[in-house]
DNA sequence: TTGCAAAGTGTTATTTTTACACTAAGGTTA
DNA sequence: TAACCTTAGTGTAAAAATAACACTTTGCAA
């Protein structure tokens, strides 16, 4: 890590690229992201605030690499489950007056024009505490639901990573990255309703989850909950990575 | 047309961002690559002399105007469709020794870092006749299963278009822009078992293909085929729009 | 006239999907 | 302590989709 660093602070930023990152947490509830604030703008509720972390790449650095250093910045997280969204590069999408008045504040050239490389990534929310870091005064959690206008692109950038992160629980599975070690097959169920944005029923999702074969009943049970109490599962990692690799061509909520 | 180019040749390339294009087409047996040969090395059957067409960006060009124009200057083909197949960044990706011999003789800065944004498109093959072009001494189709390395990382981006051309077709009707516009059932499923580089039922797909309700029977019969000759259908473009914009969950040859 | 090559056509068994409602278990509350 | 609330957990039947499979037709060529 530190060998990394000393080289890459000995490298330039190139001033057009960057890398944006997408970091999606599961609540048990439904699917935030990960946001920094850039604290302009008068209003509290001004989501022009919110940002996506990201940062310019070393010239050194491959995209992916680039993107584990923004988020491991972020959240101190490492070997973290990304998967790139796409490039963006609108010659006037980093052009809007309150985004160049912030750029203007954290970069050398800040007119320069600039292509983006997003990619997304899932993480436990419970393994990150927000704090800030060199390029956010403050990051936090938001539901992305609530989300309705981010700065520059991010927006937009945003829904690909959505829709991205939609076709893929089609055809891999999902949820690894996601849950803590053990879950109950109702929060699986709720995290699948949270991506695809929908409600699934609760039987046909348990037969057909439990089909797979990459679920270990761990015969433990919940205590303390006011309702029946729920089994514990945990990924079997070696079916799971199996299914990962092979995909599956039907899993058609 | 010629305005976009006069505003161009004003601005500059940017040393740093460059556009490569994976042009497929379908020749009623096989899918077809168009290359271009950079006309180094000494053996003819060196693919490393083949390379994707592509180009650097310029400053004031979005990410698929770029892609839109380097295929225009190589087949004069216009509105043509492009997929982003996503963006290519390894520091080393350009480094190769033969690789760094023909930037040198094309490009000013042929060490800058270049990362690289991937367009997927199809076109029918008739459409195109090979002729050189400013980056190009000559172009021609190769078909997609002979080609075993280019130059670059190109061969790493043309697998990752053949996989989202896979993934594409199992929710999103495809043929449109790859046949002409009266065509069989018989070379559609031709054309699909291409891509998915598997064989198909063939009244399997025929059912299937038909139920998508995309395809007019034009009530006329191939003349002059040494067997029973075909119907000739075209699509509908409406229904086939339609059924673009939705997509099909599944489709699962 | 025979042969060749691709077109065109249905049925059946299997699998997958969808829709749907009640009982069980534990804590909370009145 | 009984009633209540909340989530867990379970099976079936109808409908739809998929997969496997073989023979006849048409036109030209030999």
């Amino acid at each position: 890590m530190d060998n990394i660093k000393v080289k890459n602070s000995n490298l330039e930023l190139n001033p057009n690229l960057s890398t944006d990152c997408v970091i999606f947490g599961f609540d048990f509830e439904k699917l935030n992201i990960l946001l920094i604030d850039r604290g302009i703008g008068a209003e509290s509720n001004d989501s022009n605030r919110l940002a996506l972390p990201g940062n310019l790449i070393y010239d050194n650095e491959n995209l992916e690499m680039a993107a584990s250093r923004v988020l491991n910045e972020l959240t101190e997280l490492k070997d973290i489950y990304l998967e790139q969204v796409g490039a963006f590069g609108d010659p006037d999408r980093i052009s809007k007056e309150s985004d160049q008045e912030w750029l203007k504040s954290i970069r050398a050239k800040p007119e320069a024009r600039v292509i983006t490389v997003a990619y997304y990534s899932l993480v436990k929310m419970d393994d990150y505490a927000p704090h800030a870091s060199s390029f956010a005064k403050s990051a936090d959690w938001y539901a992305v639901n609530d989300i309705k206008l981010l700065a520059f692109d991010h927006y937009e950038i945003l829904q690909a990573a959505l829709r991205k992160l939609k076709e893929k629980i089609r055809i891999q599975p999902l949820g690894f990255n996601l849950l803590p070690e053990k879950f109950t097959l109702g929060q699986l169920h709720k995290l699948y309703e949270a991506i695809l944005d929908k409600s699934l029923d609760k039987r046909n999702f348990r037969r057909k989850i439990l089909k797979l074969d990459i679920l270990t009943n761990l015969d433990e049970k919940q205590v303390g909950v006011p309702h029946k109490p729920s089994q514990f599962f945990m990924f079997n990692e070696v079916n799971y990575k199996k299914l990962s690799e092979t995909g599956f061509d039907n899993f058609g909520f």
